[in-house]
DNA sequence: TGAAAATAGTTTAACGTTGAACTAAATTAG
DNA sequence: CTAATTTAGTTCAACGTTAAACTATTTTCA
């Protein structure tokens, strides 16, 4: 009938299966993560002041949310939250009079110290049923397949 | 100062890098089947549908919700949705006042041709480039994480 | 057997996300 | 140069989720 690559129902159903532990996987460990957050953190703050504690520097809200695979409504509503506690500071481009630069303020940098804390406590279990080797095995896949669909959406 | 198991930081973000993968690859994914969904069905829906044509007997809100691991608020809300389009049979439990029985109905039945049909047009060019091999050498990684989060939330 | 505890399901508020509509500034082309 | 297009950011409605409060049953056990 056509010259497609053909996969059987059981293979078809291995590929759903591999998105749905995504799916359960992400769910739970953002909703375990976030109930221990402190300063009212969410999983996407957090991961913005941990982009800056990485030691990068200072970005847009449109590079955060291509950094971050989010639209930019969704970077908006996250940057708000952070600026409003304090956390980030926001100022005009001074090249781009559309653009604005977003960097980490010192208050940021100890609400990450008291968050990394607080995540340690949580992975504690984790760590110590999951070694390093067994979900860094599993990284290079994730990536692949994490690039090929923001690639691809 | 303590005999907790040590990671170093570079092992630490790593780890923390795994969720992140996890996280971006369940918003895209999700996303970009959402889009060709038929009958306006989520993917929370279609899950309920792909389940029951599994062949897996008929099942209380209860049971599907821990099957899929989410709240009975989110699967009364999920089975809401499927029952006004009249893709389930909700029928009061015989030997239990309190519970339901969930099934699949013959317009739920179809729903579902027509959705595998979209997903696997939107899997095609997936399927292209990962092989089954690729995807299934991930999953019993993923299904251990997944076990290990469900039973210590 | 009767009171207390557990269980099934619903409802509601809060939250983060997408997608689309919108404003304002910059870039591109005729 | 000016008009059309693109780009950065905001706002808003819709949606699925959690958590918590609630009702109605069932189970436990003293």
């Amino acid at each position: 009938m056509n010259d497609k690559p053909e996969i059987t129902a059981e293979q078809r159903a291995q590929y759903f299966r591999f998105f749905n532990e995504v799916g359960i996987i992400n769910q739970l460990s953002s909703t375990k993560a976030e109930r221990v957050m402190p300063h009212g953190l969410t999983m996407s703050q957090f991961g913005v002041l941990n982009h800056f504690m990485r030691g990068l520097p200072p970005k847009s809200p449109q590079d955060l949310a291509a950094a971050f695979q989010v639209t930019k409504g969704a970077m908006t509503n996250t940057l708000k939250q952070l600026d409003s506690k304090g956390f980030v500071k926001i100022t005009p481009s001074e090249t781009d009079g559309r653009s604005k630069i977003v960097s980490i303020s010192d208050k940021g940098r100890a609400a990450h110290v008291d968050a990394q804390a607080a995540l340690a406590e949580v992975f504690q279990d984790f760590v110590a049923h999951f070694s390093f080797e067994d979900v860094n095995a599993l990284i290079p896949g994730l990536e692949k397949i994490r690039i090929w669909l923001d690639e691809n959406r």
